[in-house]
DNA sequence: CAATACCGCTACTAATATTGTAGCATCGTT
DNA sequence: AACGATGCTACAATATTAGTAGCGGTATTG
């Protein structure tokens, strides 16, 4: 699969407008979880691919290339961290945590 | 593909951790553009086809009902809305809008 | 200097998800 | 009754992801 980058035709959308290219790249299995548990501390290659639990290394270094090319992870001699566009994209969506509880309500009530 | 529901194994999670359900939501291909799609106003399945540029039927007819069940996306007799908790969760990712364009100029930095 | 034990990562196949296209069933209009 | 539009299903083709084995490199240990 091609990279999204911004100002390129992406999956879904032909105008290289950056916000689909965005789009089309969290769209992509474990792209968020690995900016999501590279946000708790840096990590090597193996490590990270403990905390995905069940991420297998080839899909696992595809991502990581993707987000290297995106300037969201680097690698560093202690391993693979967030740059800073990658720690400005994880506060920003970081308040799904908490809010994904209330979501986890809401959906039992409505299911009642 | 099963519905990640809060609570329950979802890919990449045993744990039933309400995050890990809305990542693998999220990392599904088109379910963040739906939802996307849907903030800026109601829209009939056809509609919707045609702001998502390239998604077949099949493929929406299964999100939105993921969508339904995870109470992000209600159809009416007007077409497909968002729900209250699916404006909650727009409202949070909309950053992503702007930040999208910042991101872009630095990825085009650093490629110099 | 082996032998061992990690490490980052590649290779490859099987399983699964997405695309693309055709078209059915239903409804309201003419 | 014929037409057009709608929501949606069916299914084959294609693309992505999972799963497993293991290579080549670099310490560490005996």
């Amino acid at each position: 699969m091609s990279i999204p980058m911004p100002g390129e035709q992406v999956r879904g959308s032909k105008t290289g407008k950056p916000i689909m290219a965005l789009l089309d790249l969290l769209g992509r299995t474990w792209a968020l979880g690995i900016v999501w548990q590279l946000s708790q501390g840096n990590a090597t290659f193996r490590e990270l691919q403990q905390r995905c639990e069940q991420i297998s290394p080839s899909l696992l270094n595809t991502r990581l290339k993707e987000l290297k090319m995106l300037s969201l992870v680097e690698s560093t001699p202690s391993g693979y961290q967030l740059t800073a566009s990658g720690q400005e994209l994880f506060s920003i969506v970081s308040p799904l945590g908490e809010w994904s509880l209330h979501w986890a309500d809401q959906i039992k009530k409505d299911n009642v």
